[in-house]
DNA sequence: AATATGAATGAATAACTATTCAGTCGATTT
DNA sequence: AAATCGACTGAATAGTTATTCATTCATATT
């Protein structure tokens, strides 16, 4: 049997094989150069393909940056949105389960985290992101909105604004993931997760538990 | 008399005016073009004056970008110390100043907030962040905590770590400024004042008021 | 085995950019 | 008024990078 592994290192492959080795290759790039670090010989370099391949299979450099973005941004997408459409678990669940995926390991990885704030850090990605991804926010947004309803009405909850929450939450997410490359020693996922639960449970007691504070008393000065 | 404006125009001025203009100029070009875009001419340009300006003031590019981040940073833990250091107020008012200070529009401008995230993109300038504002950030975030331990000994509140609170607000902060640049008409620095409260009244509930619902239930859908 | 196909190569090109430095010019001193 | 000073200029330089395309070569077809 012929794994992709090996196909990668043929001097000829599939046109998709190609193209996702290329987009990977510039994923790494990215997060360890930024954008004007990340060079066409840099990208090609690390595939192991000669400087001409990108032309072939991207026209443009602009080009490769772009499905880039869009292979992250459906990556993500697909990642919570298995976990939201499972109404066999509870609102409370679900939400726990999308902010799980938001910090797994493979999905919010160092690297992936980095190319994320590669593209928010240059007015002119900035756009392209926006175009791109706004539909995507937008939609766990209003999930994540959603599930807060949800949870509202089953505990009766007065004084929770959903909408409210929901943005809290979203900033939040944001916030963790740029310091969890700026110190990562420091803001770790488990960190985030933990953090989460404590909102969470300051929201909606009945539907979230504190945790042990022992974790937390150690860190104290 | 001779103002700023006027020291600017003429052919001389006192190094300390062309620094200050430079790294203006410097600040509006990442702003606008990320580190990628920003080029001696463009910076130059915008600034009036010759390409060879920058090597008379500041050395190299990397220096001027250096000089840049390091006014950024000085002029923001400026804007915090002063409040913090108020103790003729009360532990929540310091709090509260210390937020509003973070999200005025002078210190977080959309332009000043952009060219943190140009810093934030590329892991070099993430080092050079790291080496010259992890003190201040570290020193920041010790502020809101103290504030938060003093208000949990006042009120005698059970349930909330002052050291994870911290966390939690820095991190949000951190998520707010990235979303104000992201989408300006959906996320506002009034949004985040409000969210600030809620958050805190949720944890300091006899000394932060939630805000009437009103302006919150107009946005929901 | 010969031919055709098209994926892949990499040298060459054209465009761009940071840095240098000899010369310019307004202000100050003699 | 002449000489000095030093802030400022911008053409020239050296280096980098995206893009192009004639050529190479593994595979498929006849």
């Amino acid at each position: 049997m012929e794994t992709q592994q090996d196909l990668r290192q043929r001097r000829f492959a599939p046109k998709e094989v190609r193209r996702q080795q290329l987009i990977e290759a510039t994923l790494d790039s990215l997060a360890e150069n930024g954008i004007s670090g990340t060079t066409m010989a840099n990208v090609t370099g690390r595939a192991g393909l000669s400087i001409g391949i990108v032309s072939l299979h991207f026209k443009s450099k602009d080009n490769l940056l772009t499905s880039t973005l869009r292979y992250l941004s459906e990556e993500i997408r697909d990642a919570w949105v298995n976990i939201y459409n499972d109404t066999s678990l509870s609102a409370a669940d679900r939400l726990r389960g999308l902010l799980a995926a938001s910090f797994d390991t493979n999905i919010a990885s160092h690297t992936k985290i980095a190319v994320w704030f590669a593209f928010f850090g240059e007015t002119k990605y900035r756009q392209v992101y926006r175009d791109m991804v706004e539909e995507f926010d937008d939609e766990r947004t209003g999930a994540i909105e959603a599930l807060c309803a949800e949870i509202v009405k089953e505990g009766a909850y007065e004084n929770v604004s959903p909408k409210m929450l929901a943005t809290t939450i979203e900033c939040l997410c944001d916030g963790f993931w740029l310091n969890m490359i700026l110190y990562p020693d420091w803001v770790t996922p488990a960190m985030a997760q933990n953090q989460f639960n404590d909102i969470l449970a300051r929201h909606f007691p009945a539907h979230f538990e504190f945790a042990p504070p022992a974790s937390d008393a150690r860190g104290l000065t």
